[in-house]
DNA sequence: AAGTGGTCTAGACCACCGT
DNA sequence: CGGTGGTCTAGACCACTTG
């Protein structure tokens, strides 16, 4: 990694200066990003990735640290560090916060109700990056928790991304949106951005959810992101939270 | 800290094993606890805890990384490590999520209307780990921005905890209610859990807020803890989100 | 037993901050 | 300038997992 032997704290000469683990941690990124090392497998041991960039075991194992704590990377102790999956029980749930009011959590299922292609309006365009009139998959679907009907999630996607995706493919009821697009499609949700509001149930929403129209729903916005920062799914769920809420931790 | 010298990597011989690191973190826990170093203070430097603790200077260091990233202390480069406090600006929004759709953030102006200590309910028992009847004070408040009405907070305290609360002290106006509790009572409070659900607005709420009773409202309840986990708040807040929302980032 | 991550040390130098 | 946190090294040993 650029190391002069003779200066053991020698730094590329750059005028956008980094501490060497962070290009270390760039470098690995990238390699993410380019599909060197899938989701669920093992990369390299922290001391052939140390040998490879020529650096100590510390300098990568703050790399992956940090990696670790953005949940890219799990560390296992004693059998290796793997690249995160949304197969993973343990970041599972990372992106869905609803939680019944009481009482244990309960599988969430996933019911695709419909799955088109067609050109992005201005508030999607917006979120996503693209010009009003691009292609977008425009999927519907239904969450139900044992029996109750939740949410109502209406979802964006780049249409680029997910070549011929349609309404078969979206019925793997018990297997995550993500784990699905990580899987099939080998794009992975790293970071999403949610607005909350109250909002009145309209008309189709609520046939769904079984309220009454005007009836009070908790609206959430997501935007979800790759690595790079780039968005690549935008979702307005219509949260019905009579039995169930959503849950936050203030850190 | 219990170290032989003979033994480079020696720990204390417990049942319940921990690392040094760990065992230090938790010491200087329970200094910040029993007050040693207050908010806003800086506490020893890495060097001089690493002589104290008979540890090296890394073993502090991965103690004060820990803390800090739980939002305990803040580092600051070449200055040193200090308590963290409500009142420094870079915390000050940590636990209030709401903003503004478009444009840039208003300074909150907290308004409180009311000030009595009462005996608990079950459910606000419950939520503090108190009998039903035990005291507690009960206050009403708002959270303008900028001209806008947009919270309206029922807020339970430990009356324990802050003797002599009335209404004339909490018109600190810009400053946090979390900033007043620990200038003023020496609480801090570390963490928060929030559930969010939508609600119709009661008659109360919506006279309030300048709503129609009926109309959809975001109800944030909060538990907030201080050292020890320790429940010391619980709060209702009802927000209005047509022209604001909350925010919450999935990392 | 071999391999991995996890802890700990001792010492060096760098970057930043105040005086 | 001296003091602080921030980076980096080289090497040791511990704890966990697998064969």
């Amino acid at each position: 990694m650029n190391r002069d032997p003779s200066r053991p704290s020698a730094r590329v000469a750059s005028p956008t200066f980094s501490p060497l683990y962070r290009q270390i941690k760039d470098f690995m990124i990238r390699s993410l990003e380019a599909g060197e090392w899938g989701p669920g497998d093992a990369i390299p041991s922290e001391g052939e990735l140390a040998q490879r960039f020529n650096v100590s075991q510390g300098t990568v194992r703050k790399a992956i640290d940090e990696m670790a704590s953005e949940n890219l990377l799990v560390r296992r102790q004693g059998k290796g560090t793997f690249v995160a999956s949304h197969d993973d029980p343990r970041s599972f749930y990372r992106f869905l916060r609803l939680v019944p009011d009481s009482g244990e959590a309960v599988q969430a299922v996933s019911v695709p109700l419909s799955c088109v292609t067609r050109p992005a309006g201005a508030e999607v365009a917006a979120a996503l990056g693209l010009a009003a009139g691009d292609p977008v998959h425009y999927v519907e679907r239904l969450l139900r928790f044992g029996g109750d009907t939740v949410v109502f999630d209406e979802i964006y996607l780049l249409a680029e991304l997910f070549p011929g995706l349609a309404l078969a493919q979206l019925s793997g009821g018990e297997r995550s949106l993500y784990s699905l697009f990580e899987g099939d499609y080998g794009v992975r949700m790293i970071r999403a951005e949610e607005r909350l509001r109250a909002e009145p149930a309209g008309a189709h929403s609520a046939k769904l959810l079984g309220v009454r129209a005007g009836d009070p729903l908790l609206l959430v916005e997501r935007t979800a992101y790759t690595y790079g920062d780039k968005p690549v799914e935008w979702r307005r769920g219509h949260y019905r939270t009579d039995r169930f809420h959503y849950r936050n931790d203030l850190g």
